[in-house]
DNA sequence: CTACATATATATATATTTGCATAAAAGAAA
DNA sequence: TTTCTTTTATGCAAATATATATATATGTAG
Protein backbone atom coordinates (compact mmCIF):
# COMPACT_ATOMS: atom_id res chain seq x y z
CA UNK A 1 0.00 0.00 0.00
CA UNK A 2 1.46 3.66 -0.87
CA UNK A 3 1.58 6.12 1.27
CA UNK A 4 0.34 8.15 -1.02
CA UNK A 5 -2.77 6.82 -1.59
CA UNK A 6 -4.03 7.57 1.99
CA UNK A 7 -7.89 8.76 2.29
CA UNK A 8 -8.71 11.87 4.40
CA UNK A 9 -10.49 9.19 7.16
CA UNK A 10 -7.46 7.26 7.21
CA UNK A 11 -4.75 10.94 7.74
CA UNK A 12 -7.34 12.02 10.37
CA UNK A 13 -7.09 8.79 12.08
CA UNK A 14 -3.62 8.65 11.74
CA UNK A 15 -3.09 12.16 13.10
CA UNK A 16 -5.43 11.45 16.19
CA UNK A 17 -3.28 8.63 16.83
CA UNK A 18 -0.34 10.87 16.69
CA UNK A 19 -1.49 13.78 18.45
CA UNK A 20 -2.26 11.56 21.09
CA UNK A 21 1.08 10.53 21.88
CA UNK A 22 2.15 14.23 20.49
CA UNK A 23 2.85 15.39 24.56
CA UNK A 24 6.15 15.37 26.17
CA UNK A 25 4.12 13.21 29.38
CA UNK A 26 2.73 11.23 27.26
CA UNK A 27 5.57 10.39 25.50
CA UNK A 28 7.11 9.51 28.77
CA UNK A 29 4.05 7.30 29.56
CA UNK A 30 5.04 5.00 26.71
CA UNK A 31 8.54 5.35 27.24
CA UNK A 32 7.84 3.61 30.69
CA UNK A 33 5.62 0.62 28.74
CA UNK A 34 8.00 -0.59 26.54
CA UNK A 35 8.71 -4.11 26.34
CA UNK A 36 5.29 -4.87 26.85
CA UNK A 37 5.51 -3.67 30.80
CA UNK A 38 2.15 -2.92 32.77
CA UNK A 39 2.01 -0.02 35.67
CA UNK A 40 -0.82 1.42 37.12
CA UNK A 41 -1.99 5.20 37.27
CA UNK A 42 -0.92 5.69 40.90
CA UNK A 43 2.70 3.96 39.55
CA UNK A 44 2.91 6.52 36.50
CA UNK A 45 1.85 9.43 38.41
CA UNK A 46 4.36 9.24 40.83
CA UNK A 47 7.14 8.51 37.98
CA UNK A 48 6.14 11.08 36.42
CA UNK A 49 5.78 13.36 39.30
CA UNK A 50 1.92 15.12 38.12
CA UNK A 51 -1.59 15.24 39.20
CA UNK A 52 -3.38 12.12 39.55
CA UNK A 53 -6.10 13.64 37.90
CA UNK A 54 -4.04 14.91 35.21
CA UNK A 55 -2.40 11.43 35.08
CA UNK A 56 -5.11 9.55 34.34
CA UNK A 57 -6.35 12.16 31.91
CA UNK A 58 -3.45 11.49 29.70
CA UNK A 59 -4.00 7.41 29.91
CA UNK A 60 -7.52 8.43 29.00
CA UNK A 61 -6.09 9.71 25.86
CA UNK A 62 -3.98 7.67 25.10
CA UNK A 63 -6.60 4.60 25.48
CA UNK A 64 -9.13 6.21 23.50
CA UNK A 65 -7.05 6.69 20.51
CA UNK A 66 -6.03 3.06 20.58
CA UNK A 67 -2.34 3.79 21.97
CA UNK A 68 -3.00 1.61 25.41
CA UNK A 69 -5.09 -1.20 26.53
CA UNK A 70 -5.53 -1.14 30.53
CA UNK A 71 -6.96 -4.12 32.37
CA UNK A 72 -8.66 -3.07 36.11
CA UNK A 73 -7.24 -5.87 38.58
CA UNK A 74 -8.96 -4.87 42.31
CA UNK A 75 -8.55 -1.31 42.93
CA UNK A 76 -6.09 -0.90 40.68
CA UNK A 77 -5.91 -0.30 36.99
CA UNK A 78 -2.81 -1.66 34.29
CA UNK A 79 -2.21 0.60 31.62
CA UNK A 80 0.22 -1.43 28.89
CA UNK A 81 0.72 -0.21 25.07
CA UNK A 82 -1.54 -2.03 22.44
CA UNK A 83 1.09 -2.22 19.52
CA UNK A 84 4.00 -3.19 20.57
CA UNK A 85 5.58 -1.14 17.63
CA UNK A 86 4.38 2.28 18.53
CA UNK A 87 7.85 2.62 21.04
CA UNK A 88 9.18 2.40 17.81
CA UNK A 89 7.98 6.00 17.36
CA UNK A 90 8.99 7.23 20.30
CA UNK A 91 12.81 6.36 20.09
CA UNK A 92 12.90 7.63 16.70
CA UNK A 93 11.66 10.57 17.41
CA UNK A 94 14.20 10.60 20.50
CA UNK A 95 16.99 10.13 18.51
CA UNK A 96 15.88 12.37 15.99
CA UNK A 97 15.69 15.29 18.80
CA UNK A 98 18.86 13.88 20.34
CA UNK A 99 21.42 13.27 17.70
CA UNK A 100 19.95 13.05 13.98
CA UNK A 101 17.55 10.60 13.11
CA UNK A 102 19.01 8.26 10.79
CA UNK A 103 20.87 6.12 13.67
CA UNK B 1 20.66 5.48 25.86
CA UNK B 2 17.35 4.48 28.10
CA UNK B 3 14.43 5.91 26.93
CA UNK B 4 13.60 6.09 30.70
CA UNK B 5 16.23 8.47 31.05
CA UNK B 6 14.98 10.98 28.67
CA UNK B 7 14.66 15.28 30.43
CA UNK B 8 11.86 17.25 30.39
CA UNK B 9 13.63 19.35 27.30
CA UNK B 10 14.08 15.78 24.85
CA UNK B 11 10.68 15.21 26.05
CA UNK B 12 9.07 18.94 25.34
CA UNK B 13 11.76 18.73 21.61
CA UNK B 14 10.30 15.05 20.75
CA UNK B 15 6.95 15.86 21.48
CA UNK B 16 6.99 19.43 19.30
CA UNK B 17 8.42 17.37 16.56
CA UNK B 18 6.07 14.63 16.43
CA UNK B 19 3.11 17.59 16.87
CA UNK B 20 4.36 19.16 14.36
CA UNK B 21 3.17 15.79 12.30
CA UNK B 22 0.28 15.06 13.71
CA UNK B 23 -2.11 16.71 11.44
CA UNK B 24 -3.66 15.58 8.04
CA UNK B 25 -2.39 17.61 5.95
CA UNK B 26 0.99 17.53 7.62
CA UNK B 27 0.88 13.93 7.48
CA UNK B 28 -0.07 13.67 3.70
CA UNK B 29 3.27 16.29 2.64
CA UNK B 30 5.19 13.50 4.68
CA UNK B 31 3.95 10.73 2.35
CA UNK B 32 4.49 12.83 -0.47
CA UNK B 33 8.16 13.56 0.54
CA UNK B 34 9.05 10.21 1.24
CA UNK B 35 12.31 8.50 -0.21
CA UNK B 36 14.52 12.05 -0.89
CA UNK B 37 11.67 13.54 -3.02
CA UNK B 38 11.18 17.71 -3.06
CA UNK B 39 8.96 19.35 -3.95
CA UNK B 40 7.95 23.41 -4.42
CA UNK B 41 5.03 25.21 -1.78
CA UNK B 42 3.00 25.17 -5.10
CA UNK B 43 3.11 21.62 -6.23
CA UNK B 44 2.22 20.60 -2.41
CA UNK B 45 -0.59 23.04 -2.40
CA UNK B 46 -1.62 21.57 -5.92
CA UNK B 47 -1.76 17.93 -5.20
CA UNK B 48 -3.65 18.99 -1.56
CA UNK B 49 -5.82 21.19 -2.93
CA UNK B 50 -5.63 23.70 -0.03
CA UNK B 51 -5.01 27.61 0.03
CA UNK B 52 -1.28 28.64 -0.56
CA UNK B 53 -0.82 30.53 2.53
CA UNK B 54 -1.80 27.53 4.66
CA UNK B 55 0.72 25.05 2.62
CA UNK B 56 3.29 27.71 3.43
CA UNK B 57 2.25 27.77 7.04
CA UNK B 58 2.35 24.09 7.34
CA UNK B 59 5.78 23.75 5.65
CA UNK B 60 6.88 26.43 8.54
CA UNK B 61 5.51 24.56 10.92
CA UNK B 62 7.09 21.00 9.89
CA UNK B 63 10.42 23.11 9.50
CA UNK B 64 10.48 24.96 12.68
CA UNK B 65 10.42 21.82 14.51
CA UNK B 66 12.94 20.01 12.47
CA UNK B 67 11.27 17.79 10.32
CA UNK B 68 11.81 19.41 6.88
CA UNK B 69 14.31 21.23 5.57
CA UNK B 70 14.05 24.06 2.00
CA UNK B 71 16.24 25.42 -0.08
CA UNK B 72 15.60 27.99 -2.24
CA UNK B 73 15.78 27.73 -6.04
CA UNK B 74 15.24 30.99 -7.68
CA UNK B 75 11.22 31.70 -7.57
CA UNK B 76 10.77 28.06 -5.75
CA UNK B 77 11.30 26.64 -2.33
CA UNK B 78 11.66 23.18 -2.74
CA UNK B 79 11.23 21.03 0.66
CA UNK B 80 12.40 17.43 2.06
CA UNK B 81 12.68 15.14 4.61
CA UNK B 82 15.48 16.17 6.88
CA UNK B 83 15.97 12.92 8.30
CA UNK B 84 14.51 9.90 5.84
CA UNK B 85 13.26 7.86 8.91
CA UNK B 86 10.66 10.48 9.89
CA UNK B 87 8.99 8.72 7.45
CA UNK B 88 8.96 5.08 9.39
CA UNK B 89 6.50 7.48 11.98
CA UNK B 90 4.35 8.21 8.95
CA UNK B 91 4.43 4.33 7.81
CA UNK B 92 3.85 2.93 11.07
CA UNK B 93 1.07 4.97 12.14
CA UNK B 94 -0.58 4.50 8.85
CA UNK B 95 -0.70 0.91 9.53
CA UNK B 96 -2.04 1.56 13.44
CA UNK B 97 -4.61 2.84 11.83
CA UNK B 98 -5.29 0.63 9.50
CA UNK B 99 -5.16 -3.08 10.54
CA UNK B 100 -2.62 -3.38 13.33
CA UNK B 101 0.57 -1.84 14.14
CA UNK B 102 2.75 -4.82 14.55
CA UNK B 103 3.15 -5.98 10.70
C1' DC C 1 7.49 48.21 -13.77
C1' DT C 2 4.70 43.18 -14.08
C1' DA C 3 4.12 38.40 -13.04
C1' DC C 4 4.89 34.60 -10.24
C1' DA C 5 6.20 32.16 -5.93
C1' DT C 6 6.41 32.20 -1.18
C1' DA C 7 5.90 34.07 3.48
C1' DT C 8 3.60 36.56 7.11
C1' DA C 9 0.01 39.07 9.88
C1' DT C 10 -4.32 39.40 11.74
C1' DA C 11 -8.63 37.61 13.23
C1' DT C 12 -11.91 34.18 14.48
C1' DA C 13 -13.08 29.75 15.70
C1' DT C 14 -11.92 25.69 17.82
C1' DA C 15 -9.22 22.54 20.71
C1' DT C 16 -6.03 21.33 24.45
C1' DT C 17 -4.00 21.36 29.05
C1' DT C 18 -4.28 21.47 33.89
C1' DG C 19 -5.82 21.53 38.52
C1' DC C 20 -9.46 21.40 41.66
C1' DA C 21 -13.26 19.17 43.39
C1' DT C 22 -15.84 15.29 43.35
C1' DA C 23 -17.68 10.88 42.08
C1' DA C 24 -17.27 6.02 41.58
C1' DA C 25 -15.17 1.45 42.41
C1' DA C 26 -12.98 -1.85 45.38
C1' DG C 27 -11.40 -3.49 49.46
C1' DA C 28 -10.55 -3.37 54.77
C1' DA C 29 -12.06 -2.76 59.30
C1' DA C 30 -15.40 -1.83 62.90
C1' DT D 1 -24.28 -3.82 57.55
C1' DT D 2 -21.69 1.05 57.91
C1' DT D 3 -17.64 3.65 57.73
C1' DC D 4 -13.04 4.56 56.26
C1' DT D 5 -9.17 4.19 52.95
C1' DT D 6 -7.19 3.57 48.53
C1' DT D 7 -7.37 3.86 43.63
C1' DT D 8 -9.15 5.53 39.52
C1' DA D 9 -12.27 8.36 36.69
C1' DT D 10 -14.99 12.49 35.57
C1' DG D 11 -17.02 17.36 35.32
C1' DC D 12 -15.88 21.94 35.22
C1' DA D 13 -13.42 26.16 34.17
C1' DA D 14 -9.47 29.20 33.00
C1' DA D 15 -5.40 29.60 30.59
C1' DT D 16 -3.12 28.44 26.66
C1' DA D 17 -2.47 26.72 22.03
C1' DT D 18 -3.89 25.58 17.35
C1' DA D 19 -6.23 25.88 12.65
C1' DT D 20 -7.77 28.39 8.87
C1' DA D 21 -8.87 32.01 5.71
C1' DT D 22 -8.35 36.57 3.95
C1' DA D 23 -5.42 39.93 2.98
C1' DT D 24 -1.03 41.63 2.52
C1' DA D 25 3.93 41.61 2.24
C1' DT D 26 8.28 39.87 0.57
C1' DG D 27 11.31 37.83 -2.72
C1' DT D 28 12.82 36.64 -7.54
C1' DA D 29 12.95 36.94 -12.45
C1' DG D 30 12.23 39.17 -16.69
Amino acid sequence: MEIKELKIEQLQAAANMLKAISHPMRIAILSYLEGGKRLTVTQIHRLLKIEQSTTSHHLGILKDKGVLTSKREGKNTFYMLKHSSLSHIVECVSKCTDFACDS
